[in-house]
DNA sequence: CACGAGTGCTAACTCGTGCAAGCACTCTGC
DNA sequence: GCAGAGTGCTTGCACGAGTTAGCACTCGTG
């Protein structure tokens, strides 16, 4: 009982997290609820469930949500914790599938981030990544709207489409 | 009507991608549906549905199906639309945040995956990206599943976990 | 004051997701 | 032949995601 009490209050907090993340980000883009659940192709009801963490809103929805606040939709697939931050091999995945790359060139990327990994874990370093850095997840866009500075966008065109259709 | 049946059409035939791919990594894993269910933690009728197209399932059991398959969720996310491949700056991005470098290291490889770039718009080549030379990078746990490599390791675990339970 | 616009939330509802129970089938061993 | 194990699928159901209709409230205007 205790037990599921204790995990039914861990994802109790995950979902809030995200609908407070949500929150915030609609608030520093100084836009409503309505507004955002316009824009957004969702119910006002539903996102006012999901800023209040009530309801655990599927990858779609975080989708939608994403676009109306301007935001990666990974920021809150991360929050709602269908994506992890993978740091370790993220690099090589992603340099992997560069298309940019020749073979050779991404052989040689590897190879040097490798040395570089293995450089640091002889020498016991974790790496001078500052939390804030890492807060600097892959979605660049996300970290835009950590501040609001992407979301800040959002307000003008919510409040003119928002005058038009009423 | 039409539009509408197109669209379903259109959908359907997503939602058939997954379901295909899912199933063809499974045969590659040489695992029954059964036996992948029960290691997924997901019901195995469910499991049949949507390799057959008939469901559309949640990140969630994305997620959890992935862990079954041992591939990456990321590439099951973006069969199933949740996740684009962002592949431009993706490198640069993943670079930036990982935790195992330090930020000097990040600036070479940085600087060495630019001017690998530019080597190659000046040499107007886009890159030799083969899929088998993809295949290959070691990083690379999603494009091994795509050959159903590293999938294919889950076969015995998976034997014998059902002849115990059984 | 009354009214309208905008705000966030409640409650009832529909429908899709995911599961349990069970079926029909194939294969193997006795 | 039969029984048992394993296979994939069908069906009915519970629950929760997401919507619609509507409410109570605040604020600005005439």
């Amino acid at each position: 009982m205790s037990g599921v009490e204790g995990v039914d209050k861990a994802l109790g907090q995950a979902v809030e997290d995200i609908g407070g993340y949500i929150r915030r980000q609609r608030e520093s883009a100084q836009v409503s609820m309505r507004q955002l659940a316009k824009v957004a192709g969702i119910s006002n009801p539903y996102l006012s469930q999901i800023e209040r963490g009530l309801r655990k809103p599927s990858a779609e929805i975080l989708s939608q949500i994403a676009t109306g606040l301007r935001i990666s939709a990974e920021v809150l697939y991360v929050r709602a914790g269908f994506l992890e931050q993978r740091q370790g091999s993220a690099v090589l995945d992603s340099l992997a599938c560069d298309p940019d790359l020749t073979d050779r060139q991404k052989q040689v990327l590897h190879d040097i981030y490798e040395s570089f990994r293995r450089e640091n874990r002889a020498a016991g370093t974790s790496g001078e990544t500052s939390p804030g850095s890492t807060t600097t997840s892959p979605a660049g866009s996300g970290s835009g709207a950590t501040d609001g500075t992407a979301a800040l966008a959002v307000a003008p065109d919510l409040t003119r489409l928002t005058t038009d259709q009423e």
